[in-house]
RNA sequence: GCCAGCGUAGCUCAGUGGUAGAGCAGCGGUUUUGUAAACCGCAGGUCGUCGGUUCGACCCCGACCGCUGGCUCCA
């Protein structure tokens, strides 16, 4: 007899060699009807429903419940898909199928260009498959023999793979369907085709062959399962509500900004953009003035020693546009640091001055390859709420401190209230010795750990010149963007020999701090459009107000109703069309005014407007004057 | 950059090897209106660009540009 633990603490005899659905069905038939596999002494990798437990252990049954069966249940539709495609075109070859957290997919290696069309097809193939219901079974195989199989079935793919496996793993493979399909496969499965419920295949696109892009072009068919048509459904509904909020079709509707193909990747921010574009400036610049840093304006484009001295020319050349004029070679800036420490070093420096924080909106531009622009998120010339603070090294701790005091400040106001947080260590492509790195590193761990902060490690993800932390938020429907980065640096301030006066009259080596919290300007406004799906604040609205007259009665109250809003420095355009009310109305809500205010002889006659909120809430009659101290108040909180 | 798909009026979208259509927006009238679309009319497009096939191309073919979904890359 052997003991097994349950996740609540209890213990259960069993006989060594028991397997789990055995055990399962031992706790209840309910649960053994649920199980999918077995977590074994708190290893993530799920071990299949039939293995044995051998020895004394705690074990998590997983259900479709919970994340781990979800992966199950994915992994077997991505066979069961496999199985489709091999019956509808026997000649494809199959190379990786995994679950992934929105689904799964195989990529696979085929002449015939799959097509939406096809996809359809598919589905048909797979229904059979599961209605079949034939049972997911196990196999273990002998290398060579497997091999052997493998190369005759031309799986050039399954080869590759078992090849690169230790020798000494054991190998299975998952075989289920009346066709026998058969694939290489750690599993495991759920246990029959049958148990697949609800799926969809989604779309079709390129990868390759083990993510190297100078091999083998696959087709990747993406799809997804869930364990209920509920779940499916809902899962469905919300990309169509993500869909509604893409910042691309909201900045077309709301008139934010536009693309232009003579500038691929570049937006234009139309004057209902800019002013979004200018309070999020106008809100830093605040935050500037309160956390210490001295704003400046530097060059765009930069002789190429610049960049040279900098390691941009080594490590970043590939992303930066270069031009020629006068005999010499220029870079357009990709990043501001280096006109920093020029201005920092156009002057000898005391340690008394230090930290000296200097920020900068400068507009920079890096060349993205063309498949990779999207929307406003990944662009080509783009502005950073970026600064740079140079300080003592005995300053480190404190300064980061507060960076992350102000970033936390900044995002509460967005309503980002949780964040995730990587600590990025050394990259491949990277300047500067070992111990530099090592000290910037544990800089960063120090402060991590003086703020009390919980991070994930994010190897060799860091910027060329140092390590970095990245705190990523999560918007309205909970999806994950990376905003603010804190990125520590010893290396740029030896590059350009920085120093300043020590208490003992000698010269020391300032530390670089690099900081944005917004990130890209561009890409937090295409964050925010999506997170408030239109409906911004009051405070970055590009108009707070429309007046709105029932009829040409009112217009001369109306106007001066706009103007004495716009007196207060209120944001305020009017509809006074010839037009019935309810027509005017719907146009403000669909151009997402927070506040319409409508004048009627009623209102005329007392001096007052008719407000209505965003979302259609009657606030009732106000005075003009309450209404616009009303408006200012929320302004100037920046209530969300 | 690679794979696939897409590109028709300002917007959303129909459409066919015989030189284009709707709704909304716009403009002009009529209507003077009380909280999500008043009515009538007008105008608007070398069908992304260039080339080819064809008696004839928006449609078929090719190249290029741009966009989208991925891959790779990545602040």
């Amino acid at each position: 007899m052997i003991t097994v633990t349950l996740p609540d603490g209890h213990e259960r005899q069993v006989a060594r060699g028991t397997s789990v659905i055995d055990f399962a069905a031992g706790i209840g038939v309910g649960l053994a009807k649920a199980t999918l596999g077995a977590c074994l002494n708190g290893s993530k990798e799920i071990v299949d429903l039939r293995s044995p437990i051998l020895d004394d252990c705690s074990i998590e049954i997983v259900t479709a419940k919970s994340k781990a069966g979800l992966h199950v249940i994915r992994h077997s539709a991505s066979h069961i898909m496999a199985d489709a495609i091999l019956r509808l075109w026997p000649d494809c070859k199959l190379a990786i199928g995994p679950s992934t957290d929105q689904g799964f997919y195989y990529d696979i290696d085929l002449d015939h260009k799959i097509t939406e069309d096809d996809l359809g097809r598919i589905e048909a193939e797979m229904k059979k498959v599961i209605k079949e219901d034939t049972p997911f079974e196990r196999h273990t195989v002998e290398r060579e023999a497997s091999l052997d199989e493998f190369r005759r079935a031309g799986e050039i793919y399954k080869v590759e793979l078992i090849e690169g496996f230790d020798p000494d793993d054991e190998l299975s493979v998952y075989r289920h369907g009346t066709t026998a399909f058969e694939d290489l496969c750690r599993g495991p499965h759920v246990p029959s085709t049958g148990h697949i419920k609800a799926f969809k295949l989604m779309r079709v696109a390129g990868s390759y062959w083990r993510g190297d892009e100078k091999r083998q072009v696959l087709q990747r068919i993406y799809g997804t399962a869930f364990p209920s048509k509920k779940e499916l459904n809902q899962y469905l509904h919300n990309l169509e509500e993500a869909k509604k909020r893409d910042h691309r079709k909201l900045g077309k509707e709301l008139e934010l900004f536009m693309f232009h193909p003579t500038a691929p990747a570049t937006p234009f921010f139309l004057p209902k953009g800019a002013v979004i574009y200018n309070e999020l400036v106008n809100f830093m610049r605040e935050k500037y003035l309160d956390y210490g840093y001295d704003e400046v304006v530097t060059p765009q484009i930069l002789d190429v020693e610049l960049w040279k001295r900098s390691g941009h020319w080594d490590k970043y050349q590939d992303n930066m546009f270069f031009t020629k004029f006068d005999k010499a070679e220029y870079g357009v800036k990709p990043m501001n640091c280096p006109t920093h420490a020029l201005i920092y070093g156009s002057a000898l420096k005391s340690y008394k001055q230090l930290p000296i924080r200097l920020a900068d909106f400068g507009r920079l531009h890096r060349y993205e390859r063309s498949g990779v622009t999207a929307g406003l998120t990944r662009v080509r010339s783009f502005c950073q709420d970026d600064a740079h603070i140079f300080c003592r090294d005995d300053q480190i701790g404190e300064e980061i401190s507060q960076v992350i005091k102000m970033l936390n400040e900044v995002y509460e106001t967005f309503g980002f209230d949780h964040l995730k947080i990587y600590l990025s260590t050394r990259p491949e492509k990277s300047v500067g010795s070992d111990e530099v790195w090592e000290k910037a590193e544990e800089g960063l761990r120090n402060a991590l750990a003086e703020n009390d902060i919980e991070y994930e490690v994010n190897e060799g993800d860091g910027a060329f010149y140092g390590p970095k932390i990245d705190f990523v938020v999560f918007d309205a429907l909970e999806r994950e963007w990376q905003l603010g980065t804190v990125q520590l640096d010893f290396t740029m301030p030896e590059r350009f020999d920085l120093e300043y006066v020590n208490p003992g009259d000698g010269k020391s080596r300032p530390v670089m701090i690099h900081r944005a919290i917004l990130g890209s300007l561009e890409r937090f406004m295409g964050i925010i459009i999506e997170h408030f799906a239109g409906n911004f604040p009051l405070w970055l609205a590009p108009v707070q107000v429309r007046v709105i007259n029932i009829s040409d009665s009112q217009r001369e109250y109306a106007e001066g109703v706009v103007a004495s809003l716009k007196k207060l420095g209120i944001r305020v355009d009017a509809a006074y069309a010839n037009t019935r009310i309810g027509g005017k109305i719907r146009d403000a809500r669909n151009a997402r005014l927070p506040f319409i205010a409508v004048v009627g002889d009623r209102e005329k006659e007392n001096g007052q407007v008719a407000v209505q909120a965003l979302g259609g809430v009657d606030l009732g009659p106000s005075s003009v004057e309450d209404f616009g101290l009303m408006l200012k108040n929320k302004i100037e909180a920046r209530e969300i």
